[in-house]
Order: structure tokens, then sequence, then C-alpha cells
DNA sequence: CGTGTTATTGAAGTGTATCAAATTGCGTGG
DNA sequence: CCACGCAATTTGATACACTTCAATAACACG
């Protein structure tokens, strides 16, 4: 009937209760439109790997991620990959798809476990028109992704590709700790192929910008790595 | 008292009656929040080149474009300017950085002569608070300006320079009609150089695409042109 | 333990930025 | 209205950063 993941069930109020994301998610931490998302959501589990949905696909509701790890990929028709964003736990996930009223334009694919909560689309327009602070948390929420995009693409324009590895890393290290992300997620973050990520790690681990052991690698000078990530 | 052009007056509602923007503007086109505006609103001139305000500048309400064009661009340290956005009329200007409660992020340069609606901060909040309407028109638009970026983005990432001129070009006459962009505004757009914009449109007059007289051109293959900004 | 994926380094080719110089076109002021 | 000056355009030559292709090594996984 659906292609969401293992289980689909409605949500107890205990769930709820002991949700993590109560106070940070753009709709639950609203007073009156929680009850509201109680009454309707229903929890999905997604494993590593797993997509959430297509691109291309039309958007059926909004999905708030619980735990875990998402990210929203773009593939072209020859095949490059591109990262759009990265989202965990309290994130909405398909929100500028709804609003715009547009398919999706990436793939969600999850990069750890992951469980969400899912809200219909009918459901969700009339909290959005209930609770006027839903609608606000939501244009936050946009306005810094909008920051964010436009920030990644004046970046890639002007810089070369080093500069725009070291503010990958950063990012990546900054927003989503801990991560063992491949030098093929690394690339498709920063906009450049797997083997430029590689030579940049190299120069950097020569600089004593970084320590690698393996295929893992560790900040060491994130001064001087934003300094770097800044230049021309 | 303030940079704002060369007038700041209250509107009178004859002003607003015949303003053009009233069944399009994201506020005045919503029943009671038209009548808010009207009570807060100024209006403000400014000629061509001129600025309405700069990169880093914190926020202090929100523009409604009334007739004119404005282009929203970011200069890097080393020089390097982008264009991020462009806005004509009907459109609001200023959004971003006020729901994400952070300072301007770009500049914004008329590239007319521009005649602009101007809310404070503090009235803007109140009227997203009492009508949902105009919360749900601006995530619309924030919502369609987040899949410009990030498709601009994976443009830029994926696409050579002669085929992201070409998708430059087709953008910005089905936007921007009958406006005699010059070669570096393009290449802003593009995010490439003058004399790439320039190589790149000397091949598609001899590719039968576009033909030029003096420095203005005019698209003749809008659909090969579409097939080319397609390609790798 | 084998197989497929990721990492790593090398070499070659190419696209595009950069620099430079000539020409055109436009606006301004005389 | 014309002439001048300046900015934008146009074309060429050069340099080089990055992608691409390739081959080996290290690692993860069933």
């Amino acid at each position: 009937m659906s292609n969401h993941g293992d289980t689909l069930n409605n949500c107890t109020l205990a769930q709820c209760i002991k949700c993590e994301n109560r106070d940070s998610s753009p709709l639950c931490s609203v007073h009156g439109a929680d009850e509201e998302v109680r009454r309707a959501r229903s929890e999905v589990k997604f494993k590593a790997g797993q997509t959430i949905f297509y691109e291309g696909n039309a958007p059926i509701g909004l999905y708030v991620i619980q735990t875990g790890l998402v990210k929203l990929q773009s593939t072209s028709v020859e095949g490059d990959t591109n990262t759009l964003r990265l989202l965990n736990s309290g994130q909405a996930l398909g929100y500028r798809s709804l609003f715009a009223d547009e398919t999706y334009r990436a793939s969600a694919i999850c990069v750890e476990d992951t469980t969400l909560c899912f809200i219909p689309k009918n459901i969700l327009s009339d909290i959005v028109k209930n609770y006027p602070q839903v609608a606000i948390n939501l244009l936050q929420q946009l306005a810094k992704d909008l920051r964010t995009a436009e920030d990644k693409w004046v970046t890639q324009v002007n810089k070369g590709a080093p500069e725009r590895v070291a503010e990958a890393i950063l990012f990546l290290d900054e927003h989503f700790h801990d991560q063992p992300w491949t030098r093929r997620e690394i690339a498709q973050w920063a906009g450049t192929t797997p083997e430029t990520v590689m030579r940049s790690l190299s120069q950097f681990e020569k600089d004593g910008l970084i320590s690698s052991e393996g295929r893992a690698y560790k900040i060491l000078d994130r001064d001087k790595l934003l300094e770097k990530s800044q230049q021309t």
C-alpha cells in the first residue's frame, strides 16, 4: 500500500511524550499544533541507504526526523549526483516541494538508520492555517536553507577546489559530527570529484591542518582550515 | 535621516488603489492585510544603479517592488561579484534576512528606475501573525527561491561554461524580457567571465541559435538553446 | 576468504580564467 | 550636432587547475 518502510503505525501519546524533538520541531514546539500532529501522524522507519522519496514524485505530506541523518541528493541524466542538503533530528523534510506545490527536486536518502514522523499534506495545510507560529517557524527554516544554498553557490563560483573541500569538511564536521564521510560524499557536497578531495586532504595533512589514519581523518587546526576555505 | 532615496511619503489610499500589484503582492492580495499595509507603508524611489540596502546591514523592514527591476548581488573581498536573485514588480525584497533574523546576505541594486513599497519590521511581524495567508504566500515564495538557488548550484557544478551561458540567457529572457543585459551581467548570473560569455555567444550565433547586432542579441532557436543548456 | 567497493597516486588532456590589445558603441559636454 | 572620452565588446595567446582515465592498494562485507 505504500513505500513507507517497515512499520506504519498511528502514534500513541506515549511515543510523543518521550520524543526528544518536542521543543525543537517546527510543528510540535507550537502549543495546540502538537495535539493536531499527535492525532494525524504516523511513524516511519528506514535503514541506512534506503530512500524515503524519489526526485520527480509529488509530495504526499511532511516528514520530521526523529532520529537519524538524511541527505537530499539530485542525480542528473549523466549520473552526476550532488548533495543539496543534509538533515538530522528535529528537522522537517519535504516542505520545500510541498509549499512550492512542485514535485520533489531531489531524492531523500538515509545516511544512518532513521525514524521519521509523517504528517499528511491536507492535515499540515490546516495546521499551518490555524497556527501562525508554525508558518513562521517554517519560514525561518526556509530562509536559513536559502542562505545556505546561496552561500554554497557563491563559494563554488569564486573559489578553487581545495578551498571548497576545506569548507566542506568544516561544515560537515560542525553540523554532523563524527560521521564517517567517504571521499565521494565530501566531493558531492563540495561539488568536485573524489580524486580532487583526496589530493586536497593529502595537502591539508602535509600542512598540519588535519591528521588521518586509514580512511578516517581528524581536524587539527580549525582556524587555519577556515582561513584556507576563505581564500581566493 | 535615512538612505531612502528621493522621497519618503506616507501612502494615500488613492496610491494603493491604482497599484498594479494589489492582486499579486504576497501581502496586498490578502484581504485585511492590505488595509494594515496601507496604514503602515511608505513609498520609496530609486534610480537605476542606486543601492536600496547593503550587504551586512540589519534589515529594518520589508520592501515590495511596485515598478522596476532589482538585483541582489554579493561581492567578495577579492572583488568578485555575483548575482543571486533578480526581482521585478510585485515581488517582495529583503524577506529572507528578515525571517532568518540575519543581516543582509547581498546588496540590492536597481537595474532600472524603481519604486518600492516599504513596511517596517514590527508591523510586518503583526501582519504575518494575524493573516496566515500572508505567511503561506511568503512560504511559497521562499520555497520557489530555494528551488531556483539549488537548481543554479547543480547547474554550475555539473555543466560547462557555454551550457551555463545558454541557460542564463534563456532565464533572463524568460523572466525579464527586453532588458539590455551586458556581457558582465550575464557572466555574473552564469558564474563565469565576460570573455567566456562572449565566446559562447559567438558560437551560438555561428550555430544559428541567436542573432546579434551591436551589443544586442536576439534568441532565434529557443528549443535548441534549451537543449544546449541541458547537455553535460 | 574472496569479492566488490573505496582509497590512493600517477599521467595526460582540456576547458576556462587570465592577461593583453584592438575595436566598437554610447553618453556627455562643448 | 559633433567630437571626445570612456566603458563595453571582441578576439587572440598563454597558463594552469581540474577532470578524466587508469592501475594498484587497502579495506569492508558477506
